[in-house]
DNA sequence: CGGGCCTTTGACTGGTTTCAACTTCTGTGG
DNA sequence: CCACAGAAGTTGAAACCAGTCAAAGGCCCG
């Protein structure tokens, strides 16, 4: 099963079917509802999440009490909290369903023991973290390039389903600005 | 030779005296002056930048002319605009060099290359990756938790010495805010 | 020793936040 | 299936963080 997460995998390498079911022996399905949280402040990060069917959101909580939102995850995106993840350190993040949401999920060992056995796992996620890295160093450019304003535009045209697809106070918190913020931005549009 | 790419080599991986021998042959060494720009916008950004020593800068032109600074590299930090590497496009990065640096680079072909001789090479970069996106997802954490004062005084206290070593207009950039305001920053703490 | 780059200072500006009040939407229980 | 309460979105006024501009002072390197 999980057809979602075989067409991820042939995105980047090859495998056959006796190798892919070995594979996936090494991960565990997950289901959480809408507003469930997978991980919460101050657990030890031991897994990474492969979203299958749903929508993932990371936030923190800031000194005023507000949750900001730092990152999504929609189908066949990994999510963790890789600062946790990598040095057994308790998270400062949550992990929280914004829809719906099922994940393949696999721990640190695990991993590595998968490591071992199919070492073409190293290269997937070689190169899963590569891609990771650059999208995170474009957004990094993009925080400085664009105002908050332009941020919104921009973000709107490269995802406007999925713009459509989650609340805005969380898009607004995403962006780096507040919900009154994201209203104005949208009613000077409509004039 | 390259006392400090075995030294960065052996925190992730072990390797022989031959294999480094190997394993070193597929790199070039490469010498640039303070100033001096090791990659341009517009540029096919086609090898990755290890720095043996000396300091490396990324940045971009801004709308309104002025160079923005997203990343600065030292001694053990590879440096390259990965978007462009890895789909072979034209960057729309500059890389100079801070300080009079040293460099070891490779490009895209033989970095495959070195995979199918060395797989353990596999894994070191998917470590150093890993590790990369890490910091910069904690990274982007910071530009939405903190002020930019707070971003300044924060990196002050984790990079004492870095803060020494480079111009402060440069600092300022790299923290999203002009020199005028650093200074200001700067005077208040003074008093 | 001089010129240009870097840093500092101060006045003014504006993009974005904060707060509060109001309206609209949504989902859950009766 | 409707009612209603809480959540989400909108609007406007006041405040503030940080940018812009301009001018002066300091310092490095040729």
């Amino acid at each position: 099963m999980s057809v979602i997460f075989r067409k991820n995998l042939e995105k980047f390498i090859t495998l056959n079917d006796q190798n892919f079911d070995e594979v996936l022996q090494y991960f565990d399905h997950k289901t959480i509802k809408k507003k469930q949280n997978l991980m919460e402040e101050g657990d030890y990060c031991s897994e990474i999440y492969f979203v299958e069917q749903g929508c993932l959101r990371m936030f923190f909580i800031k000194e005023n009490g507000l949750e900001q939102t730092t990152e999504f995850a929609i189908e066949q995106w990994w999510m963790t909290d890789n600062f946790s993840f990598e040095r057994r350190l308790p998270t400062t993040f949550y992990i929280q369903a914004v829809e719906p949401t099922t994940v393949l999920s696999i721990n640190n060992d695990k991993r590595e023991a998968l490591f071992k056995i199919h070492p073409i796992m190293e290269q997937y996620f070689r190169m899963v973290y590569q891609r990771s890295y650059a999208a995170s160093q474009r957004r990094i450019r993009y925080l400085y390039e664009f105002t908050r304003e332009e941020l919104y535009f921009h973000f709107e045209g490269q995802y406007p389903e999925f713009v459509q697809r989650i609340p805005q106070y969380m898009l607004a918190s995403f962006l780096g600005f507040t919900p009154e913020y994201l209203s104005e931005i949208r009613s000077k549009r409509r004039s």
